[in-house]
DNA sequence: AGCACGCCGACT
DNA sequence: GTCGGCGTGCTC
């Protein structure tokens, strides 16, 4: 075997470039280098590009020829920037989400590590005879003009230099490259994200007696240097000490202290102050149940357990337990919740019980906080990750345990570019790392119950709420009976609110929809007053006097007479939190609230201001949208009033039930107080639907064995595996025959599978529930499989098939795997 | 994704 | 003739 045979290749996977991966071929220097799963930069057509190495081969795929091979121009990263069963990870939910790998790279990295090159453009000897040369004024546009004026000036311009010339630019700068007058390079910015440092005085010896009784701010400086252990940073000195730099130069020169550079990580700012709840000690149940996992996280194998437990009944306090363990033996935890500003009291906890060796991670943090972040897991300084959906896919090595808490909560589901579901990725990392699982909620997704059913996953359940709260009085409300206001708060809420605050207790009142009134009616032809770009009405915000689309954020002025007949006038119809909060002020004016929707929480920190607030009694009631119902406990609550338990019911969705009769329970659980049952009051109108009766009677076991019934009856998941496949593009009529192209393709791919023996359902296309969104229309394709496997082959042959079609080029074809929503 | 190339209509 | 917008095809 000669040298040249013994060349290897580094399969690619390149950021911010095309959907395969390429080959590059690895210069002399990197020989013997694991390069997998770290940075390079290489070059690809007429630039460069950064990419992360997926593969080292020995051989060339059959379709290449050495030739056609580039060079890799650069190593990044001096070792993997992401962990092996990381890289696996990735490389699964490429396939499993019928999505680009280097795409799926893109949402892992931060985006400081994959930076644009910033494009100089240089003046050649050439050009500069040539621009000095000839001097053809007319045919020019100021812009080129400017151009060539601004090169001869300086010789080398950047992006912001360009970005300040005057129009016409942009046509000229190509020409003069074509014609070798000016020469391109990109600089990279720095691909590691810089380091904050901070000045830290250290204690090395102490002054003598006498100058310290001299002077009180002497005392002062050695006593908070010492409370905080002989090291302190140079700010806080200053902040705490008066004359802090005087002392810090005049010690410093004598040699009594030292000030020091050191690196420090930004952390999330939310819960630093919270104050977390003493520890307590294990109910017999809690026991059983840490007893009935500790095996799998003391010598870890992979392992799903459902722990299935009412609010309240202490997750929490057994998450700790076992993540405990898995740090005492040396490995880490990965700990998912739905809204880290919505699980501050949780991040408290964890934050007294791991300390510097907590990470939180979620996606409001900025981007310095973030990379800091991201550096503290990677090297190891952190043994538990927190955070929300993305945190699944954080760089964490040596995973010992992963939790995912509020597992059925569907804020897991990303519904955009990568279509993925944290708590399934979180199972197949645990599957990958071989390490236990736990999904814990009080109302598991229907796939998590069925698999603790089945025993696939190991159910772990707790009956009992550790203070032994009794279950709250559910009270049902028929709506069809009342009219007017009366429909926002019927008089059956009235008087329970009133009993309430007579109490001294408080409310929480929930409704799943933002605004003031829903929509704008025309009262002569009825039209009703829809967004421009999407298919959906607009919504009344008083607040802003406007009218907003919720789906694409387009907003304009409150209409006055409607645009379609242009006589009638516009009345608002249906409502949300705004008025709810209104409709309270307006029936007890003495009455202090505070309201949490998208409008009012524009920051992580006012969510955890007003939670704060709540729970410190500053307001009476609470109303909200979904954000009310998640993680919190508040101990005064003992009222919760649900204005429209129908909402969620009323989407046409095989899981609309499941999410219903979760939320319902879920909101269900905040209210009660010591020994004293909470109530909560269910307004609908339908009083007698299967679902609403379910959560009257806090039954989910019964609900879930009934809702499985009908799931397999119609062959729905969990029994069945699904695929929706989304065609969207910017004409109408183009995007309804391309999706029923896909139809016919996936008809043709059923008659296909069908002859090997492999079962298939296709369902539709049909218009998407919203029809058009940010300008694009919207048609569905349901592909359903029995298996996994067959639904992986069905998509996978389906899409080859579109991409060999030119016509389906014209639109935007996605696949939204185990889809949760139908929008 | 980002880039080049080619084609076309709008504008000096 | 010049400029920029858009569709198309390619990148190891
Ligand atoms: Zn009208
Ligand atoms: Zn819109």
């Amino acid at each position: 075997m000669n040298s040249k045979d013994s060349e290897s290749f580094a399969l690619c996977a390149v950021l911010r470039g095309p959907a395969e991966c390429l080959s590059y071929r690895l210069p002399e220097s990197c020989r013997g280098l694991n390069l997998v799963g770290r940075r390079v930069v290489v070059p690809l057509g007429y630039r460069e590009a950064v990419a992360v190495v997926v593969a080292v081969e020995e051989h060339l795929p059959a379709h290449l020829g050495k030739e056609a091979l580039k060079d890799i121009r650069l190593v990044v990263d001096e070792a993997p920037l992401l962990p092996e069963d990381l890289m696996r990870l990735c490389q699964w939910m490429s396939r499993y989400y019928f999505h680009p790998l280097p795409s799926v790279l893109e949402a892992v990295l931060p985006s400081s590590h994959f930076a644009h090159p910033e494009r100089y453009y240089r003046l050649t000897q050439q050009g500069r005879h040539g621009l000095q040369g000839v001097g053809r004024p007319e045919g020019k546009s100021a812009g080129g003009l400017a151009l060539e004026r601004a090169f001869l000036e300086s010789g080398e311009l950047g992006p912001k230099d360009l970005e300040s010339l005057p129009k016409g630019w942009k046509a000229h700068l190509k020409r003069l490259e074509s014609l070798g007058w000016i020469s391109r390079h990109d600089v990279w910015p720095s691909l590691v994200p810089s380091t904050k440092t901070q000045k830290i005085v250290v204690l090395r010896s102490v002054p003598d007696e006498k100058r310290i009784a001299a002077s009180a701010h002497l005392r002062r400086f050695l006593t908070v240097l010492r409370d905080s252990g002989g090291t302190c940073p140079l700010a806080d000195l200053r902040r705490q000490v008066p004359q802090a730099s005087y002392w810090v130069r005049k010690l410093a020169a004598e040699g009594a202290i030292g000030v020091e550079e050191r690196d420090i990580l930004r952390e999330s700012p939310l819960a630093q102050d919270l104050k977390p709840r003493a520890l307590v000690t294990l109910t017999p149940e809690q026991q059983a149940a840490v007893a009935m996992m500790i095996e799998a996280v003391s010598s870890p194998t992979f392992k799903p357990f459902v722990l299935y437990g009412v609010t309240g009944s202490g997750k929490t306090e057994i998450y700790l337990r076992l993540i405990q363990e898995t740090v005492d033996q040396g490995r880490t935890a990965l700990v998912l919740v739905p809204e880290i500003a919505l699980s501050t009291q949780l991040e408290a906890q964890f934050r007294a019980r791991f300390g510097e060796a907590l990470s939180v991670w979620h996606s409001g943090l900025a981007s310095g906080v973030r990379d800091d972040q991201w550096k503290k897991i990677t090297s190891g300084q952190a043994s538990v990750v927190l955070g929300v959906r993305s945190a699944v896919l954080s760089p964490l090595k040596n995973v010992g345990l992963i939790v995912v808490d509020e597992e059925h909560d569907v804020s897991y589901k990303q519904d955009e570019r990568l279509r993925y579901h944290a708590r399934d990725v979180a199972v197949m990392r645990a599957r990958i790392a071989n390490v236990p699982v736990i999904l814990g909620s009080a109302t598991p997704s229907l796939q998590s119950f069925y698999h603790g059913r089945t025993g696939r996953y190991t159910l772990v359940t707790l009956r009992k709420r550790v203070e032994g709260r009794p279950l709250p009085h559910m009270h049902i409300v028929d709506m069809r009976r009342h009219r007017g206001p009366f429909r926002v708060l019927s008089p059956e809420l009235v008087q329970a609110l009133k009993e309430t605050f007579q109490d001294g207790g408080q409310a929480m009142l929930f409704l799943n929809r933002r605004g003031f009134a829903s929509f704008f009616l025309c009262r002569s032809c009825g039209a009703v007053l829809q967004c421009p770009h999407c298919a959906v009405s607009l919504t009344y915000h008083q607040s802003l006097e406007r009218v907003l689309c919720h789906y694409c954020g387009h907003e304009e002025a409150v209409p006055g007479l409607c645009s379609a007949c242009g006589k009638g006038s516009m009345v608002p119809f249906g409502f949300g939190t705004e008025r709810v909060e209104e409709e309270l002020h307006r029936t007890f004016p003495q009455v202090k609230t505070l309201r949490m929707d998208r409008d009012t929480m524009t920051c992580a920190s006012k969510v955890v201001q007003t939670l704060e607030a709540f729970r410190s009694q500053k307001a009476h009631v609470l109303v909200g949208t979904q954000m009310i119902t998640k993680g919190h406990d508040f101990p005064h609550v003992t009222l919760v009033g649900v204005i429209n338990a129908d909402t969620s019911l009323q989407i046409s969705d095989f899981r609309s039930g499941e999410t219903t009769a979760q939320l319902l329970m879920q909101v269900a659980g905040r209210a009660g107080r010591g020994e004293k049952p909470g109530r909560v009051v269910l307004q609908t109108y339908n009083p007698h639907h299967h679902v609403i009766q379910a959560a009257a009677t806090l039954d989910y076991d019964h609900f879930c064995e009934h809702e499985l019934t009908s799931r397999r009856t119609l062959q729905y998941p969990p029994f069945t595996r699904m695929a929706r496949v989304l065609v969207t593009g910017p004409h109408g009529h183009v995007t309804a025959q391309a999706a029923a192209e896909l139809g016919r393709m996936g008809r043709a791919v059923q008659a296909a599978l069908k002859a090997k023996g492999i079962p298939l359902a296709i369902l539709g296309p049909a218009p998407a529930p919203i029809q058009k969104l940010k300008r694009r229309y919207r048609y569905n394709l349901y592909v359903k499989a029995w298996t996994a496997e067959d639904l992986q082959t069905a998509v996978e042959s389906l899409l080859e098939q579109a991409a060999q079609q030119a016509f389906l080029a014209s639109v935007q074809v996605t696949v939204d795997r185990d889809p949760v929503s139908s929008l």
